[in-house]
DNA sequence: TCCAAACCCTTGGATGTCCTAGTATATTGC
DNA sequence: GCAATATACTAGGACATCCAAGGGTTTGGA
């Protein structure tokens, strides 16, 4: 980001919905608007610590599932619950990751429908490497207080539930 | 989304972290996730919202934000602050808004380099009705509670202004 | 048994975001 | 006044995300 604005223009337009007499919905309006901000300074960050791994965000999280499974390998459409994102996504990273020899893809022992992806060696010390630089350089300097931060999990897990992520 | 998850993945996440020796930056790293995975819900309503008019969510943006304008217009550059995003992503907006007649780029009085984008009447017109859509559908059915509203605007608006968005 | 329905992955297309350059116009400093 | 620097927008390319559609595999009910 250049330089910094004079004001914050969450704020304002929160005003500008109250003088249009939309008050009943500015703060959810900016409540909203500011996640969306945040999401963005946040990736970036987090895009710009992984650059130099050759890796973005998208790949890094296949990555991080993989090496954190017990057999390092996970079917396709489970990647794609875990993660949250739609099957072809998982599509995309992983051809890009195997491509770069980080990740493999086999096919399921009983199930010909089912493709498992698996985590090669490299793949797995990438995976390490990446994860101490996003831990050191990102979520250790994260710009939240710690109080805030289990404010956040906790608003933001309500959230989740109430919009069908999971059932517990 | 399918079907929930029987967990949530994010406080999979977080214990996978803590049992790694990452004890330290589990909570931030998955607040952080949480705000990610919080962003893509609430695009995703508000893309579904805004389809139906033909717009999507950058777009609707451009649009709102012409529609506060005194004058109903703006130079690019201006946008792009506001807005904080990258000029092309203005340039990219502004050319399908432009198709589709809800704007007009017009010559800037005295800088020969900077371009005015104009709200048309018809953009006008549509930003109005779908503000109104994004009210009463998405922002007034957040999901947070009133309270929560307020924190997430508290926490957000003090880790902006800490990356630097806006000085005050 | 067997065929229809369900499921899994991939391809192709549309969008949006950013980055890097390139062109045009303003401003600054000598 | 003129050259060097700064600013504004746009073109082209890389990625990621989603949707719609297609081809192969499994499952389940008639």
């Amino acid at each position: 980001m250049a330089t910094p604005l004079p004001r914050d223009p969450i704020a304002d337009a929160r005003l500008n919905w109250e003088r249009h007499g939309w008050s009943d919905v500015a703060a959810p309006m900016a409540a909203i608007t500011a996640i969306m901000r945040t999401q963005q300074i946040l990736l970036a960050r987090i895009e710009g610590v992984l650059k130099p791994f050759g890796l973005t965000f998208a790949r890094y999280e296949l990555l991080a599932l993989l090496s954190f499974a017990r057999s390092g390998a996970l079917p396709m459409n489970k990647a794609s619950a875990l993660l949250q994102v739609h099957p072809t996504s998982v599509t995309n990273a992983v051809d890009r990751l195997q491509q770069a020899g980080l990740v493999l893809r086999s096919p399921h022992p009983t199930d010909g429908r089912t493709t498992l992806i698996e985590l090669t060696p490299e793949g797995r010390t990438l995976a390490k490497r990446a994860t101490a630089a996003l831990n050191s350089e990102v979520f250790a300097q994260s710009g939240f207080a710690e109080h805030d931060v289990d404010q956040l999990i906790g608003i933001l897990g309500t959230f989740r539930r109430n919009a069908g992520d999971f059932s517990e």
